[in-house]
RNA sequence: GCGGUUGUAGCUCAGUUGGUUAGAGCGCAGGAUUGUGGCUCCUGAGGUCGGUGGUUCGAAUCCACCCAACCGUACCA
């Protein structure tokens, strides 16, 4: 044992979340259903490694050998830089490129897997967490974008969020870059600025959005953030813009790039209206901005639209859950040859989170184990304990020898706090008479609430009964038969 | 990065103008009950009072610096 002084510590890195049985059944279950949506859709998966080339994922710092320190990195032994993947759509490029010969083009695909970022955790951010992707790869149709809005959907609904519940938002990065070159913004980082802004127009809405495409904003907190310095007009034109009122289309209207992309828009629109999706459920709207990098034409943003009561009792709006868009120059990047692509991105665990709330999310523990309790520990009596288990398991019943160095009010207390169904216990007397002891634990907590005097509780051995030993596999199941009647009920 | 709040037992928290050996509830372990999970009662384990330095006869308490967590904000491919 460690003295001690010099013990570790032993502690959970910030930002990363050790997972418990509900939790894990629970997204298990939820990963399942987003599946069998993309699968239905036609869509295959794929897996690719959780490390990849840092050049490969596009993210060493400009001018500098040294990898983006949003992004766990690390040198291999020939000194190359190797990264945590920070998503799914970079590797799914790689990939893509590797083996361009050999795929089907256009190439559906999907998969799931966690994804590292370095960055300062938040409530529902963490360090580690899963996505789940579908991407079309090799299409420049604007078919496949609106696939993606349809898929994205049905995948809400499958996961039992009632129509109106959620909404599919899509903009196009072409309008947007429209608008700013018809207002004269040039420089990428006043871009930047100005798409920052209109993607906070939920948070501090228009007045808000307008002093970030001013001065600035000083927040509450007495944070104050710089502001894209547009004047009053290009203010109220991109403001416009994002409201969808007149005046942004009118102003930019003339422009070739913002034709373009609204004439996408209309078609996306047309495409999702004719398969029967109606604007309750995929909607244009001009103010989502998502990803600002690497977007070249559609974007999407999956939005939970009800109101959801968090732990500390306060009302919120849940928010995104996930989104995409069309990124025509990410597979590219490894050829030299155009490769159109578009897909899109589930955030599992802030979906999980969101269903939790809905009360959408199956929460029911597993059965726990039935155990077998251990009386007498020589050899020869573990070895019939264990056969007893052995039965109970080819019945297909969980079951466990309990494998403590307890006794037996020990043995029962770590069946009660496991939550087992029942107890088997045979002892010397059990033996001699060919016969097993079953307690119905749940039957039992009942019963003892009618009780009170400690000696009576234990005497009277409530919710206990005998049979034969080759019974015991029959009235094992009868117990949990007729416990699981009465959860269902 | 910027701003704020908070650090005392596994958890939630008391702790008087600075004063002997730092407490409670819950939880955990054992016992009352050598073969019965609950209830009740008894006993016990568990703390460098976030860290370092300073003031003082004396610091969990006062001062300085540092660290961490949480919240907001920024950044977020």
């Amino acid at each position: 044992m460690a003295d001690k002084a010099d013990k570790v510590k032993a502690r959970l890195p910030r930002g990363l979340v050790d997972r418990h049985p509900a939790d894990i059944r629970a997204v298990d279950e939820m990963m399942a259903k987003i599946r069998a949506v993309y699968e239905l859709y036609g869509f295959e998966p794929v897996e690719t490694p959780l490390i990849e080339y840092t050049d490969a994922l596009g993210k060493f710092l400009p001018d500098q050998d040294r990898p983006n320190e949003g992004v766990f990195s690390f040198q291999d032994e020939d000194e190359q830089w190797l990264s945590l993947r920070y998503d799914l759509t970079a590797p799914l490029a790689r990939f893509v490129a590797e083996n361009f010969e050999r795929l089907p083009k256009p190439y559906r695909s999907y998969r799931a897997g966690w994804v590292f970022r370095n960055e300062k955790p938040g409530p529902g951010r963490f360090r580690q967490f899963m996505q789940f992707d579908a991407d079309t790869v090799g299409t420049p149709g604007v078919a496949a974008d609106a696939e993606m809005c349809m898929m994205m959907a049905d995948v809400m609904e499958a996961l039992g969020i009632k129509r109106g519940d959620y909404v599919i938002r899509v903009n196009n990065r072409k309008v947007l870059d429209g608008v700013l070159e018809a207002i004269g913004v040039t420089s990428e980082g006043q871009k930047l600025t100005v798409l920052r802004a209109i993607d906070k127009l939920d948070k501090f809405g228009p007045e808000g959005v307008k002093q970030l495409l001013g001065k600035g904003r000083l927040d509450e907190s007495g944070d104050f953030t710089k502001g894209a310095e547009l004047g009053a007009e290009q203010q109220d034109t991109v403001l416009a813009m994002c409201l969808g009122e007149d005046g942004g289309s009118a102003a930019a209207a003339r422009n070739e790039i913002w034709a373009q992309g609204a004439d996408e828009l209309r078609e996306i629109a047309a495409l999702v209206s004719a398969a029967g999706y109606g604007s309750d459920r995929i909607r244009i709207d001009p103010s989502v901005v998502r990803g600002l990098e690497y977007y070249t034409g559609p974007v999407f943003e999956a939005e939970l639209t009800f109101p959801v009561v968090n732990e500390d009792g306060e009302t919120v709006r849940f928010g995104s859950v996930g989104g995409g868009g069309r990124y025509d120059g990410l597979v590219s990047r490894f050829r030299g040859e155009p490769v159109p692509a578009t897909g899109f991105s589930i955030g599992v665990s802030r979906l999980m989170t969101a269903l939790k709330n809905l009360g959408k999310l199956e929460t029911a523990e597993a059965v726990a184990p039935v155990v077998v309790l251990v009386m007498d520990k020589d050899t020869e009596s573990l070895g019939r304990y264990q056969r007893l288990v052995s039965l109970l398991r080819q019945a297909g019943i969980r079951a466990e020898m309990y494998l403590g160095g307890a006794g037996m009010k020990a043995q029962m207390k770590y069946a009660d706090r496991r939550g087992s169904p029942c107890v088997v216990i045979q002892g010397g007397d059990e033996r001699e008479k060919g016969e097993v002891q079953i307690k119905d634990l749940v039957e039992g907590k009942r019963l003892s609430e009618e009780i009170e005097d400690n000696v009576t509780w234990r005497e009277s051995r409530p919710a206990q009964f005998s049979v034969p030993e080759s019974e015991m596999v029959a009235a094992v199941k009868r117990v949990l038969d007729a416990q699981a009647k009465e959860r269902s009920a």
